[in-house]
RNA sequence: GGGGAGAUAGCCAAGUGGCCAACGGCAACAGACUGUAAAUCUGUCCUCUUCGGAGUUCGCAGGUUCGAAUCCUGCUCUCCCCA
């Protein structure tokens, strides 16, 4: 099976230019993808394209992986309804560093990939320059064409960001001139930007090059892909606890698996029509869910982690007991509950606590009111070390602390707190 | 410039002197059920509370009244129609 077959049953396939899949079949083929660095981390939206750069590699052709050091400065206006804030350069050159170090976990940029920064070629090119070279190969009319700035004609954009696409339109032809690229590879919201670079390398050069785009990532209920309550779903385990980004995977809806897991894993056509077939007979068992977890959650951070991950997900959600609680050490129990909000006190506020309410309530934020936290509890929604806790007058004891330090504090069914005592 | 309509809790929206902390819907949170799901049902949903209550709200500032989201005066803002 080649690249584009690949792509194709995985549901990674959306547009190409006509002749992408000659090329990619009679040659090796060096293709780049560009990457924002308007944070820190990556978030598994990016999470595609760094898929598609391990297809790409696994099927004998080079990738090249480009940090938008110099388009960071600028902006992408596709298919925004506004005008973005500007990032410090300080924080650009913050965020590049962050997202290299993560894209070198994926892929190997030993073996003939690269890693660049379009700030490069970018740095001492003059403003005149860019103006005689690029500008005048591209009109205004052809920029203006695009849908993924139509939107904001209407509202307003900058010439700043109206330029973006002549940028990256160029970092295209660079990599065609300097690192023989002849793909670029994107999220379907870049085909314009794309084409851009193929038109730029067609009138500058003569010469032809291609682009092929992934479809966005949706889920079945509309909702955007990769958010959750708490914001974006990043790959840096201190953003995104390993435990949450586990847990993200985990409570994919079933028809979302099915779909996701051509997409975020490498396991073959067979072994996923299986997967699907088990979960279709039995759904609860999450068959796909979890296999999609474990796969992506190894992939981004590593085994181990996983596995204190599942640990974690069993201990809180399955069949979690206060003894079993009460058992583990302390190293496996802090690593357990790493991503979840601590908060230390004082020992002596435990010894002389008269009220439960009070203590988390007023000690700690775990409620917002005595009011609050009394209601939470006769609703039955206050669990102590995994087992309810229902009276809303009662006291808390030193008998209750794990390891002589911990109270695992549950708000519901998925807000945890863990108190240290000391 | 002239005429008209409106501003109520996170959002939508009812209420036109006391029965109003304010109908109803959405969102949110919790419980039951379940698969850590969906759907459904139940509860909470201005703040605090010793659960008896207490305090602060209906654009803003005054006023009338025993009593005002509701009546009066002024101001601010929004929308619509005409020019």
């Amino acid at each position: 099976m080649n690249f584009v077959e690949e792509l194709r049953w995985r549901g990674l396939l959306h547009d190409m230019i006509p002749g992408t899949e000659e090329l990619l079949s009679k040659e090796k083929v060096a293709a780049y993808i560009g990457f924002d660095p308007t944070a820190e981390s990556l978030h598994i939206g990016s999470m595609v394209q760094i898929i598609l750069l391990m297809h790409l590699q696994r099927h004998g052709h080079t990738p090249i992986a480009l940090v938008g050091g110099a388009t960071g400065m600028i902006g992408d206006p596709s298919f925004k309804s506004e005008e973005r804030k500007m990032l410090s350069e300080e924080t650009l050159q913050k965020n590049v560093a962050g997202i290299e170090a993560q894209l070198r976990r994926f892929i190997d940029f030993d073996k003939g990939a690269q890693l660049v920064n379009n700030y490069e070629w970018f740095k001492d090119f003059s403003f005149l320059g860019f103006m005689r070279e690029v500008g005048k190969h591209i009109s205004v009319n052809y920029m203006m064409a695009k849908d993924s700035v139509k939107k904001r004609l209407e509202t307003g954009i900058s010439f700043t960001e109206f330029s973006y696409q002549l940028i990256q339109g160029y970092d295209f032809y660079w990599l065609w001139k300097h690192k023989n690229a002849k793909l670029q590879l994107g999220g379907s919201d870049q085909w314009g930007n794309i084409v851009t670079g193929t038109e730029l390398i067609r009138r500058m050069a003569g010469g032809e090059a291609f682009a092929l785009t992934v479809p966005l990532v949706t889920k079945a209920d509309g909702s955007k892909f990769g958010k959750t309550e708490q914001g974006n779903v990043w790959l840096d385990g201190r953003l995104t606890s390993p435990y949450q980004f586990y847990q993200f995977w985990l409570n994919t809806s079933d028809e979302d698996a099915e779909k996701y897991i051509k997409i975020f894993t490498f396991l073959s056509k067979d072994e996923i029509d299986v997967l699907i077939a088990t979960h279709q007979e039995n759904p609860a068992a999450r068959v796909l869910q979890k296999r999609l977890g474990e796969e992506i959650t190894t992939l981004v951070h590593g085994k181990s982690e996983l596995d204190s991950a599942i640990a974690a997900s069993q201990l809180l959600f399955g069949s979690g007991t206060t003894e079993q609680l009460a058992a583990l050490p302390e190293a496996t129990l802090l690593q357990i509950f790493e991503g979840v909000p601590h908060y230390m006190l004082d020992k002596s506020l435990l010894e002389n606590a008269t009220n439960i309410l009070d203590l988390l309530a007023v000690h700690t934020p775990v409620f917002e009111s005595k009011g609050e936290a009394r209601k939470m509890i006769q609703q039955n929604a206050l669990s102590l070390n995994k087992a309810k806790y229902s009276d809303a007058a009662g006291t808390p004891r030193t008998e209750m602390l794990i390891s002589g330090k911990y109270i695992l504090v549950q708000k519901g069914k998925k807000n945890y707190y863990l108190l240290q005592f000391s």
